[in-house]
DNA sequence: ACAAAAGTGTTGTCCGTACACCCATGT
DNA sequence: ACATGGGTGTACGGACAACACTTTTGT
């Protein structure tokens, strides 16, 4: 072989959250060259002995605070110039968290975090811009046929937050009569004896899902699908 | 950080061939240690100035002799210990060839190749049970909503074939009249004007996959599904 | 004439979709 | 009393699944 080889090995993470009725993205503003601040996927290189999932969540840790509730891979990054200094394969994760159990805090380095709504991101360090377009394609392919929606609420929820959230994700319209018919007939939702107000209109009633539920229908050969 | 990164990357291919109504899997004894003398994936590591994709179609044409007809990421492997000599992260790729298309041939350094019964497969080296398991997976869910199946066969096949194909990757039985049916409904094929016996019963007609045909329905918002 | 594989149509069932009115609350 | 969001049932049509007989060839 011609020369010795010196690739970096990086994790980056597309980590999701949905607030106000958006879908938002976390990132991190870097504060070292290249790309100084620049807005970038929280990430960074593995270390010698850690896993690629642990490296995700210590640098997600550090740089932002956030522990996330769900965590997949999502694809690997190698091009030879994506990075200016030197190669940099990157393994990216794709993530998922209920924002109102997190409270993000930007790193020692003084990197600002902050969530952006995925319709409103900024300039994006690298490649990192063409990650999110993946992550994004993977979450809507996910959320139709794997119960993945409920990592992005509360635990307890209103069915017309659910809702919400299929149509801001899927960018469509859904029936909410269907919609609620199709849900409940999977028999994964638990409906608790607890009403709240929006404000004003009939209060409605608030929801969890039952994962153990879920996993047992699965072994059944039940799928879990959702036009 | 602790300690400088030295992590090395490698590819490796899980490379799907369909040969006498059974699904086969290319695989390379190794002739170097660790696993010396073992079966194992084709692969190495990946040069300092080259692709991912262009690493794996190298080692594949060097390890092989095989040119692949259709190729995309699969997954990426790096738990610490999986090669005892030192970290190795895996970027790993799903392939697909017409077997009857290419000549297998070892290397130069006198490896053997050859295609395994993916029931039949022998001991293999590192983690790579692990990683045809998961090729499999993604095999089996991707001819259910992608046209992929061609890429296995001959560019001129006949229904028999295909559906034999179907029934073989997904291990389990199918209705021969609803099958044509709805392969012929997507307009996605050319019945061509040859006939060919195969030894007794009546000749069959030969089919070819209309690529641009399908890739213009699909444009058009057509979905390539099969139950 | 028989064995072997190819080719073809109909019917019932189920699921998805479309669609509108009443209910409970806050102001 | 009115505005706002929550909760619910029915009817139609299309897609899938089940199913058996005829055709063409080789022996």
């Amino acid at each position: 072989m011609a020369t010795l080889q010196n690739i970096k090995v990086a994790v980056d993470a597309v980590v999701f959250g949905y607030k106000d009725k958006t879908l938002n993205i976390l990132l991190i503003k870097r504060n070292i060259a290249p790309y100084k601040n620049s807005w970038a996927l929280p990430g960074g290189l593995v270390l010698e002995n850690e896993s690629l999932e642990k490296a995700v969540e210590r640098e997600l840790k550090e740089e932002t605070n956030v522990t996330v509730d769900y965590l997949e891979q999502l694809y690997s990054f190698g091009k030879p110039d994506r990075d200016p200094r030197n190669r940099v394969v990157s393994i990216t994760y794709f993530a998922l968290v209920k924002p109102e159990h997190h409270t993000i805090k930007a790193d020692t380095d003084a990197n600002d975090v902050a969530w952006f709504d995925i319709n409103k991101l900024p300039e994006l360090a690298f490649d990192h811009k063409e990650i999110i377009n993946i992550a994004k394609k993977r979450l809507q392919g996910k959320l139709t046929y794997e119960p993945i929606g409920f990592d992005l609420l509360n635990t307890k929820f209103l069915f017309s937050d659910l809702e919400k959230l299929y149509m801001t994700i899927l960018q469509k319209q859904i029936d909410r009569r269907n919609f609620r018919k199709k849900i409940l007939s999977f028999n994964i939702l638990e409906e608790l004896d607890e009403r709240v107000s929006e404000g004003r209109g009939r209060p409605a009633n608030l929801f969890k899902f039952n994962k153990k539920q879920y996993f047992k229908h699965k072994k059944d050969g039940f799928l879990f699908d959702i036009k």
